[in-house]
DNA sequence: CGAAAATAGTTGATGCGTCATCTATCGTTT
DNA sequence: AAACGATAGATGACGCATCAACTATTTTCG
């Protein structure tokens, strides 16, 4: 299938045209997710956490006063990482989080938001929503709906290989 | 903005609505470029190499026999990176590719394709075709076309910030 | 020409992703 | 109760991302 020069193609000063509209699907959404990335990277860095930082306090402060355990964490994160101790290390040590082991099955270990995590979470609110803009400025509500329509049913396919 | 129960919510397990169709976006993007970031990586590991370093070995063949400086290599990858160094001291280490001082210039380190990272490339070939075919399968060729569209407006509008 | 600025790349430090392995605890089974 | 397997989490090792210096060349310009 032969197609016309497109702007991922410039972007990536590739002389030829994709093999396929698949294949440029694939490579578009992978960039744009690592723009977006990028993007909510730079303004997490001035209060000095992470994307994966911040998700995880996200998903403790969901998890409210009843705390949850560490495994928990990680079914909830957009992206799935088996490195949460660490992780949650690094929180601990910034006073941002809590573990406590659970009295009742002393093999889990409980985690909490912090009042001073909490802090931050709202300091980081407004950063956060500006991204989200971005979106709306790009694309209107029925796009939007479309493109998570489509994303959907790739996920789907996926899951089942 | 209250909308029904999606599958996302269900995956991440959250129990609010989103709060808005932007942020399902943003998410539903991230979220699908990771898992095929790791689809990917999957079918590279049992030859021992990762994504990234696929990505170069396949610039590098696109550069052919005349190579191409270090830092040119990062602007062809879908996803940037400063680390190429390093990556590329593994891959030279695999005997995949070689540097060499450029004459005219000395500051620049030429970098070739060996023959058999070409021979690794196509070898890897049919799994990365396996891997578009799943895109195939679970939307039309239209419908890619729409989700190129939708994923270069976004970029766009990132870009300029 | 000679100093300053730009360019190409390397290196060190830190955080994170990933895999395999290990320990501790719990549940179940006999 | 003792043994088995399952589960929760920690740890070590390696690769990669990222930022900030740092070196070595070239270019520019007074």
């Amino acid at each position: 299938m032969t197609r016309s020069t497109s702007r991922l193609q410039q972007e990536l000063q590739q002389s030829r045209p994709f093999r396929s509209i698949y294949q440029e699907a694939a490579l578009s959404l992978l960039k744009t997710a690592d723009l977006l990335r990028r993007s909510l990277s730079t303004r997490l860095e001035p209060h000095g956490i992470t994307p994966q930082q911040y998700n995880v306090l996200r998903v403790l402060r969901g998890a409210g006063p009843e705390g949850i355990p560490t495994l928990a964490i990680g079914e909830r994160l957009i992206e799935e990482t088996p490195g949460l101790t660490r992780l949650l290390d690094r929180l601990e040590t910034k006073g941002l989080a809590l573990r406590r082991r659970c009295p009742q099955d002393r093999r889990q270990v409980l985690c909490f938001l912090t009042p001073e995590g909490g802090r931050l979470l709202d300091i980081l609110q407004p950063s956060v929503d500006s991204l989200e803009q971005l979106f709306a400025e790009a694309i209107s509500t029925p796009e939007a709906e479309r493109l998570v329509q489509l994303l959907e049913r790739i996920r789907e396919r996926q899951h089942n290989q």
